[in-house]
DNA sequence: TGGGTTACTTAGAAAAAGTAAGTGGGGTCG
DNA sequence: CGACCCCACTTACTTTTTCTAAGTAACCCA
């Protein structure tokens, strides 16, 4: 679609940003993905580290983050069990949009109400 | 939380990029946001240009934006009437990290299957 | 035994998103 | 006139997603 003489007819927007944007629009996705930024976690410390996510969701997004190709599951066989999540290369690379993301909040969303 | 030596325990998301991410974490708010980039668009143009959205949805997202002042809606009297959505400085001031998406997404994002 | 830890899994409820049709205001065409 | 179109929502209902709560199996300790 291109725009005519004073309409404001719209273009799609690009595959990779709708593509993305549809990633990011699934309750949780953004939040566990950021979460993982800081390096490799626990499932356990995921799940007491990030307020209000459930073990269900929690599981599910990271299940989809690894089935993307986007972070990597290690068992550990200690006593207990445990599970390390990790981003890939694909899944580290997306910081410089979380840190104009933050930029952008930082400036223009407002603290919660205390 | 503090990493401890040799622990993966998990720092808490900052407040900014929490609030960020649960806000694109609605299904079509980032494609939405996105889309109104470009300049001022009709209700009308948004929804044949943004493929799958519905009419209800729309609508709520573009309310939603307007709320927090990411957005205004300007009604144009004409024949039909139309409604006119444009991002606000605050809303547009989040082009950076829309860069930064798409670098991200056309790098490590596949194209959809055919 | 009861309590704790772990990472899921299951069952059902609640919320969000999707689908289809409608509303009220206008218009054109046969 | 009726039938169709445009517009921006709104309504009613269905389907999907997310949430809540409890459970599972494997371990630990007092």
């Amino acid at each position: 679609m291109v725009s005519s003489a004073g309409d404001n007819v719209c273009e799609t927007l690009s595959e990779p940003l709708s593509q993305v944007m549809t990633l990011l629009g699934k309750r949780w996705t953004g939040v566990v993905w950021s979460t993982l930024m800081q390096g490799p976690v626990y499932f356990s410390d995921l799940k007491r580290g990030i307020p209000g996510i459930n073990d269900r969701i929690l599981n599910e997004r990271l299940v989809e983050l690894v089935d993307l190709g986007l972070a990597t599951r290690t068992v550990i066989d200690g006593r207990p069990i445990r599970v390390r999540y990790e981003l890939t290369g694909r899944g580290a690379a997306i910081r410089p949009a979380l840190d104009e993301l933050t930029r952008w909040a930082q400036e223009h969303l407002q603290p919660p109400a205390r």
